[in-house]
DNA sequence: TCCACTTGCGTTACATTATAACAGAATCTA
DNA sequence: TAGATTCTGTTATAATGTAACGCAAGTGGA
Protein backbone atom coordinates (compact mmCIF):
# COMPACT_ATOMS: atom_id res chain seq x y z
CA UNK A 1 0.00 0.00 0.00
CA UNK A 2 2.31 2.99 -1.15
CA UNK A 3 1.32 6.34 0.07
CA UNK A 4 2.00 8.33 -2.79
CA UNK A 5 -1.28 8.50 -4.08
CA UNK A 6 -2.95 9.30 -1.29
CA UNK A 7 -0.40 12.20 -0.84
CA UNK A 8 -2.12 13.20 -4.31
CA UNK A 9 -5.35 12.39 -2.97
CA UNK A 10 -5.24 15.12 -0.55
CA UNK A 11 -3.69 17.68 -2.33
CA UNK A 12 -6.75 17.18 -4.99
CA UNK A 13 -9.24 17.02 -1.62
CA UNK A 14 -7.90 20.13 -0.41
CA UNK A 15 -8.07 22.20 -3.78
CA UNK A 16 -11.38 20.97 -3.77
CA UNK A 17 -12.37 21.93 0.05
CA UNK A 18 -10.85 25.24 -0.46
CA UNK A 19 -12.61 26.37 -3.65
CA UNK A 20 -15.96 25.34 -2.44
CA UNK A 21 -17.84 25.04 -5.81
CA UNK A 22 -17.59 22.42 -8.39
CA UNK A 23 -14.54 21.86 -10.63
CA UNK A 24 -13.56 20.41 -13.32
CA UNK A 25 -10.62 17.82 -13.46
CA UNK A 26 -8.53 20.69 -15.56
CA UNK A 27 -9.21 23.25 -12.85
CA UNK A 28 -8.13 21.05 -10.81
CA UNK A 29 -5.09 19.89 -12.65
CA UNK A 30 -4.19 24.10 -13.07
CA UNK A 31 -4.94 24.56 -9.48
CA UNK A 32 -2.10 21.66 -8.88
CA UNK A 33 0.07 22.73 -11.25
CA UNK A 34 2.14 25.64 -8.91
CA UNK A 35 2.77 22.55 -6.49
CA UNK A 36 3.19 19.87 -9.30
CA UNK A 37 4.42 22.17 -12.58
CA UNK A 38 4.42 18.65 -14.45
CA UNK A 39 1.06 17.59 -13.88
CA UNK A 40 -0.75 15.66 -16.20
CA UNK A 41 -4.90 14.97 -16.92
CA UNK A 42 -4.51 10.71 -15.69
CA UNK A 43 -2.96 11.76 -12.51
CA UNK A 44 -5.38 14.33 -11.48
CA UNK A 45 -8.32 11.76 -12.55
CA UNK A 46 -7.16 8.66 -10.46
CA UNK A 47 -7.20 11.02 -7.42
CA UNK A 48 -10.65 11.95 -8.09
CA UNK A 49 -11.88 8.30 -8.95
CA UNK A 50 -10.32 6.88 -5.61
CA UNK A 51 -11.89 9.62 -4.19
CA UNK A 52 -15.19 9.05 -5.21
CA UNK A 53 -14.79 5.53 -4.23
CA UNK A 54 -13.81 6.59 -0.97
CA UNK A 55 -16.83 8.62 -1.02
CA UNK A 56 -15.57 11.87 -0.27
CA UNK A 57 -15.69 13.23 -3.20
CA UNK A 58 -19.06 13.76 -5.35
CA UNK A 59 -19.12 13.92 -9.46
CA UNK A 60 -21.31 16.16 -11.13
CA UNK A 61 -22.36 14.76 -14.43
CA UNK A 62 -24.44 17.24 -15.68
CA UNK A 63 -21.43 19.23 -15.26
CA UNK A 64 -18.60 17.15 -15.79
CA UNK A 65 -17.45 18.40 -12.59
CA UNK A 66 -16.09 17.30 -9.03
CA UNK A 67 -17.09 18.36 -5.56
CA UNK A 68 -15.86 18.06 -2.06
CA UNK A 69 -18.74 16.26 -0.41
CA UNK A 70 -19.75 17.90 2.89
CA UNK A 71 -21.11 15.79 5.42
CA UNK A 72 -18.39 12.99 5.89
CA UNK A 73 -19.37 10.14 5.95
CA UNK A 74 -22.68 9.69 4.55
CA UNK A 75 -23.58 6.51 2.72
CA UNK A 76 -27.03 7.47 1.27
CA UNK A 77 -26.69 9.16 -2.41
CA UNK A 78 -28.40 13.16 -2.52
CA UNK A 79 -30.15 15.26 -4.32
CA UNK A 80 -27.57 18.07 -5.91
CA UNK A 81 -28.59 21.33 -6.31
CA UNK A 82 -27.11 23.61 -8.82
CA UNK A 83 -27.81 27.07 -9.35
CA UNK A 84 -27.16 28.05 -12.76
CA UNK A 85 -26.86 32.15 -11.69
CA UNK A 86 -24.08 31.40 -9.79
CA UNK A 87 -22.45 27.88 -9.89
CA UNK A 88 -23.07 26.60 -5.94
CA UNK A 89 -23.98 23.26 -5.70
CA UNK A 90 -25.65 21.87 -2.46
CA UNK A 91 -26.31 18.34 -0.92
CA UNK A 92 -29.40 17.87 -0.25
CA UNK A 93 -30.30 14.52 1.85
CA UNK A 94 -33.25 12.70 1.29
CA UNK A 95 -33.68 9.25 2.47
CA UNK A 96 -37.46 9.19 1.97
CA UNK A 97 -37.07 10.04 -1.73
CA UNK A 98 -34.54 7.75 -2.05
CA UNK A 99 -36.64 5.02 -1.18
CA UNK A 100 -39.86 5.99 -2.97
CA UNK A 101 -37.44 5.94 -6.16
CA UNK A 102 -35.77 2.29 -5.29
CA UNK A 103 -39.30 1.52 -4.89
CA UNK A 104 -39.92 2.81 -8.39
CA UNK A 105 -37.61 0.96 -9.78
CA UNK A 106 -37.89 -2.33 -8.02
CA UNK A 107 -41.23 -2.68 -9.52
CA UNK A 108 -39.69 -2.86 -13.08
CA UNK A 109 -36.78 -5.06 -11.90
CA UNK A 110 -34.28 -3.04 -12.31
CA UNK A 111 -31.47 -3.37 -10.18
CA UNK A 112 -30.19 -0.13 -9.07
CA UNK A 113 -26.50 0.45 -8.26
CA UNK A 114 -26.08 4.24 -8.62
CA UNK A 115 -28.24 7.52 -8.44
CA UNK A 116 -27.61 10.52 -9.87
CA UNK A 117 -29.99 13.11 -9.08
CA UNK A 118 -29.07 16.77 -9.49
CA UNK A 119 -31.44 19.81 -9.99
CA UNK A 120 -30.71 23.09 -11.88
CA UNK A 121 -32.21 26.40 -11.55
CA UNK A 122 -31.34 29.21 -9.19
CA UNK A 123 -30.62 29.06 -5.85
CA UNK A 124 -32.38 31.21 -3.21
CA UNK A 125 -29.54 33.77 -2.72
CA UNK A 126 -29.78 34.53 -6.65
CA UNK A 127 -33.29 33.93 -6.74
CA UNK A 128 -33.87 37.16 -3.89
CA UNK A 129 -31.82 38.72 -5.80
CA UNK A 130 -32.97 38.65 -8.70
CA UNK A 131 -36.45 39.55 -7.34
CA UNK A 132 -34.88 42.87 -5.88
CA UNK A 133 -33.60 44.02 -9.23
CA UNK B 1 -38.60 30.17 -39.78
CA UNK B 2 -36.61 28.56 -42.48
CA UNK B 3 -37.43 24.55 -42.86
CA UNK B 4 -33.63 23.23 -43.56
CA UNK B 5 -32.76 23.41 -40.05
CA UNK B 6 -36.06 20.87 -39.35
CA UNK B 7 -35.42 18.38 -42.25
CA UNK B 8 -31.78 18.16 -40.38
CA UNK B 9 -33.54 17.65 -36.53
CA UNK B 10 -35.83 14.83 -38.33
CA UNK B 11 -33.13 12.76 -39.94
CA UNK B 12 -31.57 13.25 -36.55
CA UNK B 13 -34.73 11.63 -34.36
CA UNK B 14 -35.17 9.04 -36.77
CA UNK B 15 -32.08 7.96 -35.70
CA UNK B 16 -32.50 8.15 -32.77
CA UNK B 17 -35.68 6.04 -32.87
CA UNK B 18 -34.49 3.47 -35.19
CA UNK B 19 -31.59 2.61 -32.85
CA UNK B 20 -33.78 2.86 -29.68
CA UNK B 21 -30.52 3.26 -27.51
CA UNK B 22 -28.96 6.28 -26.55
CA UNK B 23 -26.35 7.47 -29.00
CA UNK B 24 -23.02 9.84 -28.46
CA UNK B 25 -23.62 12.89 -30.44
CA UNK B 26 -20.55 11.24 -32.61
CA UNK B 27 -22.25 7.78 -33.37
CA UNK B 28 -25.54 9.91 -34.94
CA UNK B 29 -23.02 11.74 -37.21
CA UNK B 30 -21.62 8.40 -37.96
CA UNK B 31 -24.80 7.14 -38.91
CA UNK B 32 -25.52 10.60 -40.98
CA UNK B 33 -22.70 10.18 -43.14
CA UNK B 34 -24.01 8.07 -45.54
CA UNK B 35 -26.81 10.65 -46.46
CA UNK B 36 -24.66 13.46 -45.33
CA UNK B 37 -21.00 12.86 -46.76
CA UNK B 38 -19.56 16.24 -45.01
CA UNK B 39 -21.57 16.50 -41.81
CA UNK B 40 -19.90 18.50 -39.24
CA UNK B 41 -20.28 18.22 -34.99
CA UNK B 42 -21.86 21.36 -34.76
CA UNK B 43 -25.05 20.58 -37.36
CA UNK B 44 -25.43 17.31 -35.20
CA UNK B 45 -25.32 19.31 -31.82
CA UNK B 46 -27.52 21.98 -32.89
CA UNK B 47 -30.27 19.50 -33.98
CA UNK B 48 -29.87 17.91 -31.06
CA UNK B 49 -30.53 20.40 -28.85
CA UNK B 50 -33.77 21.58 -31.00
CA UNK B 51 -34.97 18.62 -30.59
CA UNK B 52 -34.03 18.78 -26.70
CA UNK B 53 -35.67 21.91 -26.76
CA UNK B 54 -38.96 20.63 -28.23
CA UNK B 55 -39.04 17.50 -26.09
CA UNK B 56 -38.36 14.59 -28.84
CA UNK B 57 -34.84 14.12 -27.43
CA UNK B 58 -33.39 14.00 -23.88
CA UNK B 59 -30.04 13.95 -23.20
CA UNK B 60 -28.56 11.20 -20.54
CA UNK B 61 -25.85 13.22 -19.05
CA UNK B 62 -23.73 10.83 -17.01
CA UNK B 63 -23.23 8.87 -20.56
CA UNK B 64 -22.48 12.10 -22.67
CA UNK B 65 -25.58 10.67 -24.94
CA UNK B 66 -29.02 11.24 -26.56
CA UNK B 67 -31.90 9.14 -26.80
CA UNK B 68 -35.46 9.64 -28.71
CA UNK B 69 -38.38 10.01 -25.87
CA UNK B 70 -40.54 7.60 -26.48
CA UNK B 71 -43.90 8.79 -24.38
CA UNK B 72 -44.44 12.00 -27.38
CA UNK B 73 -45.59 15.16 -25.50
CA UNK B 74 -45.23 14.34 -21.79
CA UNK B 75 -44.53 17.36 -19.76
CA UNK B 76 -42.89 15.71 -16.61
CA UNK B 77 -39.80 14.78 -15.93
CA UNK B 78 -39.22 11.19 -15.60
CA UNK B 79 -36.30 8.68 -13.82
CA UNK B 80 -34.01 7.80 -16.65
CA UNK B 81 -33.08 3.80 -15.64
CA UNK B 82 -29.68 2.94 -17.19
CA UNK B 83 -28.28 -0.87 -17.53
CA UNK B 84 -25.00 -0.95 -17.33
CA UNK B 85 -24.78 -4.30 -18.83
CA UNK B 86 -26.70 -3.75 -22.31
CA UNK B 87 -26.92 0.04 -22.39
CA UNK B 88 -30.63 -0.12 -22.60
CA UNK B 89 -32.17 3.02 -21.26
CA UNK B 90 -35.53 3.12 -20.26
CA UNK B 91 -37.90 6.17 -18.71
CA UNK B 92 -39.70 5.72 -16.00
CA UNK B 93 -42.76 8.44 -15.29
CA UNK B 94 -43.28 9.30 -11.86
CA UNK B 95 -44.95 12.40 -11.19
CA UNK B 96 -45.35 11.79 -7.71
CA UNK B 97 -41.68 11.48 -6.89
CA UNK B 98 -40.90 14.93 -8.57
CA UNK B 99 -43.44 16.26 -6.33
CA UNK B 100 -41.34 15.11 -3.54
CA UNK B 101 -38.64 16.37 -5.19
CA UNK B 102 -39.90 19.91 -5.61
CA UNK B 103 -41.24 19.80 -2.31
CA UNK B 104 -37.50 19.06 -0.71
CA UNK B 105 -35.98 21.53 -3.15
CA UNK B 106 -38.57 24.36 -1.93
CA UNK B 107 -38.19 24.18 1.37
CA UNK B 108 -34.94 24.94 0.26
CA UNK B 109 -35.59 28.09 -1.27
CA UNK B 110 -34.34 26.53 -4.54
CA UNK B 111 -36.08 27.24 -7.63
CA UNK B 112 -35.94 24.15 -9.80
CA UNK B 113 -36.13 24.50 -13.72
CA UNK B 114 -34.76 21.19 -14.78
CA UNK B 115 -34.45 17.70 -13.25
CA UNK B 116 -31.36 14.96 -14.06
CA UNK B 117 -32.71 11.88 -12.77
CA UNK B 118 -30.50 8.79 -13.84
CA UNK B 119 -30.00 5.73 -12.03
CA UNK B 120 -27.38 3.24 -13.20
CA UNK B 121 -27.62 -0.57 -12.24
CA UNK B 122 -29.04 -3.43 -14.15
CA UNK B 123 -32.15 -4.04 -15.95
CA UNK B 124 -34.62 -7.00 -15.34
CA UNK B 125 -33.60 -8.85 -18.53
CA UNK B 126 -29.90 -8.74 -17.78
CA UNK B 127 -30.64 -9.35 -14.35
CA UNK B 128 -31.99 -12.57 -14.58
CA UNK B 129 -29.70 -13.91 -17.12
CA UNK B 130 -27.26 -13.58 -14.76
CA UNK B 131 -28.68 -15.24 -11.96
CA UNK B 132 -28.95 -18.31 -14.49
CA UNK B 133 -25.33 -18.48 -15.43
C1' DT C 1 22.02 -8.20 0.62
C1' DC C 2 20.62 -9.18 -3.89
C1' DC C 3 17.54 -10.51 -7.43
C1' DA C 4 13.11 -11.58 -9.40
C1' DC C 5 8.33 -10.33 -8.98
C1' DT C 6 4.38 -7.44 -8.31
C1' DT C 7 2.04 -3.19 -7.98
C1' DG C 8 0.91 1.13 -9.19
C1' DC C 9 2.38 5.76 -10.63
C1' DG C 10 3.86 9.43 -14.14
C1' DT C 11 4.06 10.43 -18.74
C1' DT C 12 3.05 10.52 -23.55
C1' DA C 13 -0.05 10.34 -26.76
C1' DC C 14 -4.44 10.07 -28.28
C1' DA C 15 -9.68 9.51 -28.17
C1' DT C 16 -14.02 11.59 -27.29
C1' DT C 17 -17.16 15.32 -26.57
C1' DA C 18 -18.40 20.06 -27.53
C1' DT C 19 -18.32 24.87 -29.19
C1' DA C 20 -16.47 29.49 -31.06
C1' DA C 21 -16.33 32.02 -34.99
C1' DC C 22 -16.63 33.08 -39.64
C1' DA C 23 -18.42 32.66 -44.44
C1' DG C 24 -22.10 32.04 -47.30
C1' DA C 25 -27.00 30.97 -48.50
C1' DA C 26 -31.84 31.84 -47.76
C1' DT C 27 -35.33 34.95 -46.26
C1' DC C 28 -37.26 39.31 -45.29
C1' DT C 29 -38.13 44.62 -46.02
C1' DA C 30 -38.76 48.03 -48.59
C1' DT D 1 -32.90 44.51 -56.43
C1' DA D 2 -30.27 46.53 -52.40
C1' DG D 3 -29.66 46.09 -47.82
C1' DA D 4 -30.61 43.92 -43.41
C1' DT D 5 -31.37 39.70 -40.94
C1' DT D 6 -31.15 35.08 -39.74
C1' DC D 7 -29.89 30.56 -40.02
C1' DT D 8 -26.59 26.93 -41.80
C1' DG D 9 -22.23 24.66 -43.02
C1' DT D 10 -17.52 24.64 -42.25
C1' DT D 11 -13.15 25.13 -40.17
C1' DA D 12 -10.69 25.09 -36.42
C1' DT D 13 -9.99 24.41 -31.83
C1' DA D 14 -11.32 23.88 -26.92
C1' DA D 15 -12.56 20.88 -23.13
C1' DT D 16 -12.95 16.40 -21.15
C1' DG D 17 -11.26 11.80 -20.53
C1' DT D 18 -8.35 7.43 -21.14
C1' DA D 19 -5.11 3.67 -23.17
C1' DA D 20 -0.77 2.06 -22.71
C1' DC D 21 4.06 2.00 -21.85
C1' DG D 22 7.98 2.20 -18.89
C1' DC D 23 9.94 3.18 -14.59
C1' DA D 24 10.20 3.23 -9.61
C1' DA D 25 8.90 1.63 -5.14
C1' DG D 26 7.74 -2.00 -2.27
C1' DT D 27 7.76 -7.49 -1.45
C1' DG D 28 9.39 -11.98 -0.83
C1' DG D 29 12.73 -15.70 -1.45
C1' DA D 30 17.42 -17.21 -1.11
Amino acid sequence: MSTRGEIMQSRVLSVLKREGTALSAYDVLDALRAEYPKIAPPTVYRALNALIDKGGVHRVESLNAFIACREDGHDHASIMSICDDCGSVEENPAPELMANLSGVLDKTGFDAHRHVIEVHGVCSTCGSEDASS
